[in-house]
DNA sequence: GACGCCGTACTCGGATATCGCATGTCCGAGTCTGGACGG
DNA sequence: CCGTCCAGACTCGGACATGCGATATCCGAGTACGGCGTC
């Protein structure tokens, strides 16, 4: 998985507590983590994109929530950098080979390990859409919520 | 995901209809898939390491499988292939930037969004694990195992 | 003093390089088979 | 006829290329801000 998908909950999440008044620069938020700002951004489009960000052009712009953490889950964020495919994608191989009649009324059904799969699947999506960033924030430490603010607070000069 | 878990799983399939009297050589099983002979068999050396298959050596040998289908799980097959680890991977960026004591006291317990992301990844491999082999050819339809085998003996001539 | 305008600086957004890993391939080590030979 | 030996061929196993996607970067388009001039 890609690692932009720990990036962009960290910012979510971060952003949640800054609140939505003043919008965040990718840059400063690059340089919050500790990471590459041009590529971040990148990151940030794709949330944008998904409606889960707001980017503001222009002086003092940046990015901001645009939904209420509890509006977002984290399957949300996922999807919007990861896409919605399935990680295992059935290539149908139990069709080929020489002697193998695709039309044949057995292949109607779908293949069985493609089930399988496609069932854990939906496990998986279905723990990370039953959690959304107010649970995050809700579930970290107390003291996160106020050294993020203080620390935004200092940036911001 | 590498389509590699794809051609394991179809291959312990064939093995398990073909049964174990006579192992299967890889080369035989890529042309059964149309699959590239060379690399498939790394595959199946994967499955070999992780105890699922037997390879067996020489003349008449190939690759034949270990265990009962019983004994194993769609996710052995995935973790054999794929490796065991959780394809997200928490790098702690939330430690990073300056003005951030890594030793603080809220760094002890782990990151939420790391815990969310494990418990989906329990979740999918609860999933996994809950199949079988056995189960996988147990849902095939009824025609499948005789045209598997009646194939087979066709290639073995 | 208030309003409107303009230059500037800052921000996002998409087009452009680079690297690592999955994919794909090859050749050598080891082993069994089948047959030939000798008893 | 039976046992033994040997050459051959076949198989696995790990070392070696290649292509594509994730990673990383840069520059241009667009916008709000802040100051300046004018009324």
């Amino acid at each position: 998985m890609s690692e932009q998908v720990e990036w962009g909950l960290h910012c979510c999440l971060t952003l949640a507590w800054i609140g939505g008044e003043h919008p965040m620069p990718a840059v400063r938020l690059a340089e919050w983590f500790e990471l590459p700002p041009a590529y971040l951004t990148k990151c940030l489009q794709a949330l944008t994109r998904a409606g889960i960000l707001q980017s503001v052009p222009g002086a003092r712009g940046g990015f901001r929530l645009a939904r209420q953490p509890a509006d977002v889950t984290v399957m949300d964020v996922t999807v919007a950098i990861e896409g919605a495919d399935n990680p295992f994608r059935c290539t149908e191989i139990r069709q080929r080979g020489a002697g193998v009649d695709p039309s044949a009324p057995e292949f109607r059904t779908p293949c069985a390990i493609s089930t399988v799969m496609h069932r854990a699947d939906l496990a998986w999506r279905r723990e990370l859409a039953g959690h959304t960033l107010a649970d995050l924030l809700a579930s970290a430490p107390p003291e996160a919520a106020e050294r993020t603010r203080s620390r935004y607070a200092l940036l911001r000069g």
